[in-house]
DNA sequence: GTCGGTTTATGACTCAAATCATAAAGCAAA
DNA sequence: TTTGCTTTATGATTTGAGTCATAAACCGAC
């Protein structure tokens, strides 16, 4: 999203993870921008009784945690490292700086929001009203129109397990597995072990 | 949002909607930049069997449709007049003119993107984990939180039909008066001639 | 190779919200 | 004040996803 020259040249840090490290918590006040270098952040919320709810799935290059450094608000989310990763942090003044002074990066995260945004409408409409086979097709859909999906000849590979699926789809793993299954049976999708494919 | 002198001076139209009118269609390519000068602007998606799930609703000041904008992608929902309304009208070459030139213009939009994501990030992590009662009061919350809720003696009164509220948290209108019922009984809400206040 | 943890799988059962039906109350316009 | 439309209300019934239980398949570490 921001260039490496950039970060580097506002004395960004280098920070690593190891998978399963939390980034930052729900309810905490946000004072730094983060992003990513290499491997995978999610941003997700736990319910009362510690259901996971996967707000977004971010890989390197892309940044999150934003919105509320603008907004002065706190965390709705939590980041937690999915695989081990390296981020670049940047504190909160140095970061509105930056922006300020350059009008491409302002208009970078105008973009970033944006898409997040676009995504984010797609799914709750989804979510608050389709069946559980027609929301997993679209996250699957939406997955290989914007996200990083590589085509094979067996067609997309969704790397995504079915417990991820059902976090990011409000649904649960079981209703997942059988909605999968019955997809592959309407043969809108091939499942080549266990992996599923579009 | 944007300054009504910034608007004229970038030859922005002002044009007159009716109550039902519908401004833009999802799935259609967007062209203009819209901020409201008076009513409401709805943004929704209808499902399969005509069920509606609603984004947001905008009143004065406020912008909407931009996102889809800025990446050259189609309208994920449909914004209808919630009621008589007049809006700006302003072409997308002059719109992204006007925020290239003006770096306050676009960290209001950055400011205006992060807030409806925030909004979102909310919305859906109750829409997809939570009981009807938590989703209904965190609407009200946030609804009184951020928006422009004037506060009575009676507490703050939310203008939303339980039909709003139904589309606004993916629930049935007979399931939200119910849920709404048993929140005043738990004295979380009060009732006064049909209205809620909290 | 074996062990332990994760992921996928499947059946039986439950239950809360959706659905269906019906009507009262409120409101705006004729 | 009557008419027609919208909004709120309430009971009865249905249903599809959630829950619970159990296990097979897979995978990485030792």
């Amino acid at each position: 999203m921001i260039t490496e020259e950039l970060l580097e040249s506002h004395q960004a840090l280098r920070k690593k993870y190891t998978k399963g490290d939390i980034i930052f918590r729900e309810g905490e006040l946000p004072n730094h921008y983060f992003q990513i270098i290499s491997g995978e952040v999610k941003m997700c919320n736990f319910n009362d009784d510690g259901r996971e709810f996967i707000q977004g799935i971010f890989s390197p290059k892309q940044s999150f945690g934003e919105p509320p450094l603008f907004l002065n608000r706190l965390y709705p989310a939590n980041a937690i490292a999915v695989s081990d990763c390296e981020l670049f942090v940047l504190s909160k003044p140095l970061f509105l700086k930056l922006i300020n002074e350059n009008a491409l990066v302002s208009m970078a995260i105008i973009e970033n929001l944006a898409q997040r945004l676009h995504y984010k409408s797609v799914m709750a409409a989804e979510i608050s009203s389709q069946e559980p086979e027609h929301r997993l097709l679209k996250l699957i859909d939406y997955s290989i129109r914007f996200f990083k999906i590589e085509k094979e000849k067996e067609g997309h590979r969704i790397d995504l397990t079915r417990q991820q699926m059902a976090d990011l789809t409000g649904l649960r793993v079981e209703t997942v597995i059988r909605a999968i299954k019955a997809l592959e049976k309407k043969n809108e999708i091939k499942i080549i072990n266990r992996k599923v494919f579009r």
